[in-house]
DNA sequence: TATAAATGTAACCATTAGGTTACGCAAATA
DNA sequence: TATTTGCGTAACCTAATGGTTACATTTATA
């Protein structure tokens, strides 16, 4: 199985986890609060996420704290930023198109 | 089945047709000719490619040439976009680490 | 100490992914 | 006109996804 960053990115329940955990470190029954599908689901994400290495987990007490590590997005971010300047070369005004784009679907999802 | 542009890039093989395509329109046997999976496979990946809104066709006789749709790759920049800022504050040295990664994995695969 | 809480894991299921080979069909060519 | 070329599609396979429920385990608490 693939494991790396387009992989943890693929599914929309993933990115939301790493939304979440990007404001800050959360346990994984915060986590699965967020959601409504079942906690060992999200465990399966988050060791998806884990296997990734998007995301490491530090364990106090009974409870299990997922943090992110954004270092890890970078790759995914660099193979797109590639193609930024074919939209520069062939949109008429990329900040127009942004502009739309974000005034349309303000959470990007 | 989703069909967004982070199921698009989620396939090495999509994102290797992405880069290919984002140099010059090619017919599916040219494209094909850059892989050791079988043309029907290649035809499945710009099929999805195709629904994902990454690519469009125009026919010419009895060949198809492929074009991307750059712009569409937007949405997959921006989500990761947000994550700059966490990074740089995370990250001693944003640079250095761009170096690094570049330096170690230059084809960034 | 008995119990509740936080979580992982196993077993299961349906669907999708990613590949194959075999075949069909329209367009170009001999 | 017969044949090759450039594809798409169907049928099939295996493995992975993404979900579930049931249960085990460790740690905190009553």
């Amino acid at each position: 199985m693939r494991r790396d960053v387009f992989q943890a990115i693929a599914d929309p329940k993933r990115r939301e986890i790493i939304e979440l955990l990007a404001k800050e470190p959360l346990t994984v029954n915060a986590i699965a609060e967020n959601f409504n599908i079942s906690r060992p689901a999200i465990s399966k994400h988050l060791k998806i996420l884990k296997e990734c290495e998007i995301v490491d987990f530090k364990k106090e007490g009974r409870e299990r704290f997922c943090f992110i590590k954004p270092k890890n997005l970078i790759p995914a971010f660099m193979w797109i930023d590639r193609y930024r300047d074919l939209w520069e070369d062939k949109l008429d005004s990329f900040e127009d198109y942004l502009a739309k784009l974000q005034a349309k679907n303000p959470s990007d999802e």
